[in-house]
DNA sequence: ATGGCTATCATTGATAGA
């Protein structure tokens, strides 16, 4: 039976929750990672995915950040806090990561901090924190098992992610660091599940409120599934689906998704 | 245009996003 996966950077569960839930509806979605949920756990709309048949697990703070996975499989959760492997930083209240095994499958959510301005400390958190993803990557890798990275990475990793990348020299998603550190992430044995289907296509999965940049299409393509060659062998089809982004009162991101043989 | 918009929290302004 297909499975079909999916990651949104909502911004702000509460302002999207009918379009969401509609967009899940309408697409037949199994599994969605969400990001940028900005409320904390006691206040997530649950019952609203529980009513469509879908398991919910959030990992959320206030105003900000904040993740969150709905499931029509029962979600077991592995880990919420992306370990630290750097003794200069003590404690992360950024609630941006959530580990969990859905049946047989390792599923990562996450919402990579943006960086910007860099440099500056925002920088350094953004790159402290892609080596923690990296290091905890690499601990549970194995090449034989199910593992999908989702989420969005704030990261443009190609030229063709981008509308014009000429204007992103300086930004923390496009400084070649970041795209090192990406490309290190990736070299555990990860693929880029777009650009497998897609490889030169330019389409993205961003565009910011501002300057008509929609209607522009001066959009940059940061949300990503990085998946294992256990699910490569297995996938059906990937897409963006540019649609949400075009409605009322959208969120700046569009959903992704990945269709995959399981059972 | 270091601009343009949207969301949150707190209280009409500051902060963050990318």
């Amino acid at each position: 039976m297909p499975l079909k996966i999916a990651s949104f950077n909502v911004n702000s569960i509460k302002m999207r929750l009918q379009s969401v839930i509609n967009w899940i509806d309408q697409s037949e979605i199994d599994i969605i990672l969400m990001q940028e949920t900005k409320t904390i756990d006691e206040n997530f709309p649950y019952k609203d995915f529980n009513e469509i048949g879908l398991d919910v697990l959030a990992s959320g703070q206030k105003s900000y950040n904040g993740v969150a996975i709905a499931s029509k499989f029962k979600i077991n959760e592995i880990n919420r806090i992306l370990p630290f492997y750097n003794q200069d930083i003590i404690e992360d209240d950024q609630a941006r990561f959530l580990h969990v095994k859905i049946e047989n499958i390792n599923i990562i959510c996450l919402y990579l901090p943006n960086g910007n301005p860099a440099p500056g400390p925002k920088y350094d958190y953004k790159i402290n924190w892609m080596k923690r993803l990296i290091k905890y990557t690499e601990k549970i890798y194995d090449k034989n098992e199910p593992l999908i990275l989702g989420g969005d990475f704030n990261v443009i990793q190609e030229d063709n992610d981008c509308y014009d990348v000429s204007k992103w020299q300086d930004d923390a998603l496009y400084l070649k660091k970041t795209r090192k550190y990406m490309k290190e992430l990736i070299n555990i044995g990860l693929i880029d599940s777009y650009r497998l289907k897609y490889p030169n296509s330019k389409e993205y999965s961003f565009w910011d409120y501002q300057a008509g940049a929609w209607q522009k299409d001066n959009g940059i393509r940061i949300d990503f599934f990085l998946i294992s060659p256990e699910i490569v062998d297995t996938l059906i089809d990937v897409g963006i689906d540019k649609s949400p982004r075009g409605q009322e009162k959208p969120s700046d991101h569009t959903p992704i998704w990945i269709e995959i043989e399981n059972f």
